[in-house]
DNA sequence: CCCAAATGCTTGAGGCTGTCAAATAACTAC
DNA sequence: GTAGTTATTTGACAGCCTCAAGCATTTGGG
């Protein structure tokens, strides 16, 4: 018979439920914005993931997506047709394609780092302590991921 | 030439981008969780919004999953083909389709919410006043998400 | 040197999500 | 009761995604 019979959840599931909600609409309102670019959320992902000057291989990407090498090449293959990338053989080993971004497509780019990279309206709107807090939280949760992940590639795979 | 020539970044943008991060890794795990229970996002989460006491109209879990409502029917067609939902006509409108969930889609439905609703371990991992700063801070986010959404039906649409 | 195994990408089949436009059925209002 | 509206479905089309199979190239053992 505790106070909190109204909200039994755990502060760590709630803030997955909000964050998962502002996580949904985000993903709507840039999905959107991507549209008028002639962009899906993946196609914008890989071009914001390619170092404008390092040529990246294709399964270098297909790790960075967390998807399959097959899938690259269709995404590969639309936006090169929109002259945004090209492929290029590797010198040292033909197999390997590697994909560089053509002037066009570092002017899209750009635009979508600019797109991807604002902060939601909810974030935006939010207090200045709140948003210096709420940075240095989700700072810490990244590190906790990378520790993890880290560990994942030496230690026990769990 | 402030001091933080490092971190040119807003703490929103900053925010943002470690937001988009944790968001992306826990899209990817959970999805594979639910691609053990032999459902895709979509599914899980049209399973998830119906409500277990109140059959849903097709149209109304469209107008929640943010989606078109000739997508709603491929999506149904799916769960019922499973027996985990029912098309059940509307006694007052028999144009109006509502699903319901079928004892067996109820226990799927159990798992869902349980595997769904679980904080990604970057987040269960951190301090218990990290986890209450975060709760309360998306929680004034999602506030600031309905009024925004409220504001938007009733004033000008911008 | 040559053949076998490994590697990087592509192709093809198949399933899911999503959109739009058109069709159907059922309701509403004049 | 006829015209217009509404809820769902269908069909065409495109993208994402995976798996298995195929091809070219590289690597390594005999």
């Amino acid at each position: 018979m505790t106070v909190q019979a109204k909200t039994r959840l755990s502060p760590a599931h709630e803030a997955q439920k909000f964050f998962f909600e502002l996580g949904m609409v985000q993903r709507m309102k840039t999905g959107a914005k991507l549209a008028e670019l002639g962009l899906s959320f993946s196609q914008a992902h890989a071009l914001r993931l390619l170092d404008p000057d390092e040529p990246m291989p294709m399964s270098a990407l297909a790790e960075r997506l967390f998807c399959d090498a097959s899938n690259v090449t269709g995404i590969a293959d639309r936006l090169e047709t929109r002259g945004l990338v090209r492929r290029e053989s590797l010198a040292g080993d033909r197999r390997v394609k590697a994909l560089t971004i053509t002037p066009s497509g570092m002017k899209l780019r750009r635009q979508v780092m600019e797109l991807m990279s604002q902060p939601p309206d909810a974030i935006a709107a939010l207090s200045d302590a709140d948003q210096r807090a709420l940075r240095d939280i989700l700072a810490r949760a990244v590190e906790h991921l990378r520790a993890a992940g880290e560990s994942e590639q030496a230690g026990s795979p769990g």
